[in-house]
DNA sequence: GTCCAGGCTCTTT
DNA sequence: AAAGAGCATGGA
């Protein structure tokens, strides 16, 4: 599969903090989603083998014109212009439910580092082994189910600290029907409501959810990162972030969050 | 040693 | 409704 596009830069996209399972190796990445690994690298253009495109075409979310976005962002004011030129190379990925939940519910009050760490950990433990790349054993993401019998010691013992009763109560939701993978039928309110029913899933970690997992690309994640850039760029008031954001920004909110994100943890 | 990390929960005003 | 304490863990 080779990608030539303007709007399609792998390293800004591994490094855009939405993806926990870009492993650098060699010149390019090892890139673990769909159930399969790929190495994943970036010259002229960007190439991979695989034998599922559409899928992967889908997960790059390939079918969407960024350059439309990118254009509308860029005549809208100055700071814009600025973040989307330095990161036009990013997109949202489309990533699967479940993973973004534990991924997210993990990466609250932490640091990526950490984040990356605990991920591995958990698929090292608990995933499907997959194809090797180069003679390294390559884990999926475990489904739900491979997770049923773990105790809230074993999810400690991921260095996933506090959090590890979130992720045990997750799991009991889970055995007693709550089903992610439907809840892609709801409309925002309602997925946002039925995902803040989850424990130690708030405002923003909901959101992250929605934005790369359920692919609600108009919701606009308010974290530290994004706090600092938008005082900074717009002279608001702390309180009064939430409300410009989603007024701003439009129904783009979740791209342009990204282009900010990105632009800011260089260039702050 | 202290501070902080893509915040959330629980308690107190 | 709003504000504050506490939270595991590892790196800076």
């Amino acid at each position: 599969m080779i990608i030539n596009n303007e709007h399609f830069n792998l390293h800004q996209i591994a490094d855009s903090g939405q993806a926990f399972r870009f492993y650098p190796h060699k010149e390019g990445y090892i890139l673990i989603a769909n159930h399969e690994a790929v190495y994943i690298r970036e010259d002229e253009g960007v190439s991979f083998k695989t034998e599922q495109a559409s899928v992967w075409s889908n997960y790059f979310d390939l079918d969407k014109d960024y350059k439309i976005i990118a254009d509308y962002f860029i005549q809208k004011d100055a700071y814009l212009k600025e973040a989307v030129t330095f990161g036009r190379g990013i997109r949202i990925l489309k990533q699967d439910p479940f993973e973004m939940i534990v991924t997210f519910i993990i990466s609250a009050n932490n640091n990526i580092k950490r984040i990356t760490s605990a991920i591995e950990k958990l698929c090292q433990r608990y995933g499907d082994e997959l194809n090797t790349i180069d003679g390294i054993k390559c884990y999926d993401f475990p489904r739900p189910e491979q997770l049923y019998d773990l105790s809230i010691e074993d999810f400690r013992d991921l260095g996933v600290g506090y959090r590890d009763r979130y992720l045990f109560l997750l799991i009991e939701d889970i055995k007693a029907g709550f089903d992610c993978y439907k809840l892609v039928s709801l409309n925002d309110s309602e997925l946002k409501a039925a995902l803040l029913r989850l424990k130690g899933v708030g405002e923003k970690v909901a959101n992250c959810i929605m934005l790369f997992g359920y692919y609600r690309i108009d919701g606009f994640p308010i974290d530290t990162w994004i706090k600092k850039v938008l005082i900074q760029a717009y002279d608001l008031e702390e309180k009064a972030l939430k409300e410009f954001a989603e007024n701003y920004f439009s129904k783009y909110g979740g791209i342009a969050q990204q282009y900010l994100f990105y632009y800011g943890r260089y260039n702050l």
